[in-house]
DNA sequence: TGATTAACAGAATGATCGTTTCATATATTG
DNA sequence: CAATATATGAAACGATCATTCTGTTAATCA
């Protein structure tokens, strides 16, 4: 996983996987069928594990404000954690193997769905309690910060320190709340 | 420029570009040096002559609300006019040849840091007249903006229609402007 | 016109790619 | 223990990669 982080789908080959993974390159085709198959196993373990630590932030029902807070911190700190693996995978995936691969691109949008779905869920329930305004709806709001916590994401594989995304961040989430 | 975006750095082979820009191989290696010169120059070109027609929209100093909107709105249709170079070369490149190109990194730092600049310079116009809030500030305003653009041009390159980020754009230039 | 330079097409180079094969070794199971 | 399945290491495959070299053609300029 952490070497498609880095180097991206087409960048990384077959023999820096195995190398890294401590797992001979027979053995590899054998588990995997091919590199298409292995980069999907990646990507899976990436949504429900490494990244799923940032989306539980957003399972409460408390203080709306203060999860969102957690929810985009705990992000930038992931995307900024490892100099070796900046930014998101799903975002470097999507850059060079979607170009060309639909049935990849499909996976990654999935991806990026689930994180929307995700948001509009817990903005809704913040709606419900009367925490914050009704307009904007939770579908745009939740789009909108989707959007913005990727972009961050993003600025952060060119080497960004947290510091200077935490208030972009805290910006965002002060508006969706009406503060 | 179209055959980086559509395939990232690595994923374009001289053969292609050679093929695309009807310029024989060896011409290309005396025009540019390497295949990193030749996509320095892909990016410069982007920068100054394609992304240029949207950053136009942010040189005037009468309505800002109208002017962030045609931002966004030039921005989401520029990302899905054409389904062969989705989303934003700048990104795409960020992906696969930033992971371990310091040199390539940092020159697409400096392009972000273009469009947050210039965002910022057009907020502080519009907060000197008194037509936004002075809180946020333009700088968090501009950075989370900016950061909001490339989530949205990132989701462009899953194949997102670009009917489905109007209202997030919207949302977003709405809250900034204190509507 | 004659001399110099650049543009061209195509082959060749050495490296690396994803993938397959195969013989050997290890583990599992009856 | 014997039989069967799986894991391993190493080599080899054809393909493609970025890059360079070689003549040959066209254009420029004195």
């Amino acid at each position: 996983m952490r070497v498609f982080w880095t180097h991206g789908y087409a960048g990384a080959s077959i023999g820096m996987l195995s190398e890294a993974m401590h797992v001979p390159r027979a053995t590899l085709y054998q588990l995997f069928g091919d590199k298409e198959g292995l980069f999907k196993a990646a990507i899976t373990h990436y949504g429900e594990v490494s990244f799923a630590s940032v989306m539980d932030k957003l399972e409460g029902s408390g203080d709306v404000h203060a999860d969102l807070n957690g929810f985009f911190t705990g992000l930038i700190d992931f995307a900024t954690k490892d100099p070796e693996t900046l930014g998101c995978l799903i975002a470097v995936a999507l850059a060079d193997a979607a170009g060309s691969n639909k049935n990849m691109r499909d996976m990654l949008a999935g991806r990026f769905g689930m994180v929307e779905n995700t948001l509009k869920e817990r903005l809704q329930r913040a709606q419900d309690k009367g925490q914050i305004p009704a307009s904007p709806t939770a579908e745009d709001l939740a789009m909108m910060l989707a959007a913005t916590a990727r972009g961050l994401m993003v600025r952060a594989r060119t080497g960004c320190a947290a510091e200077e995304m935490y208030p972009a961040a805290r910006t965002v989430v002060d508006l969706s709340c009406g503060k």
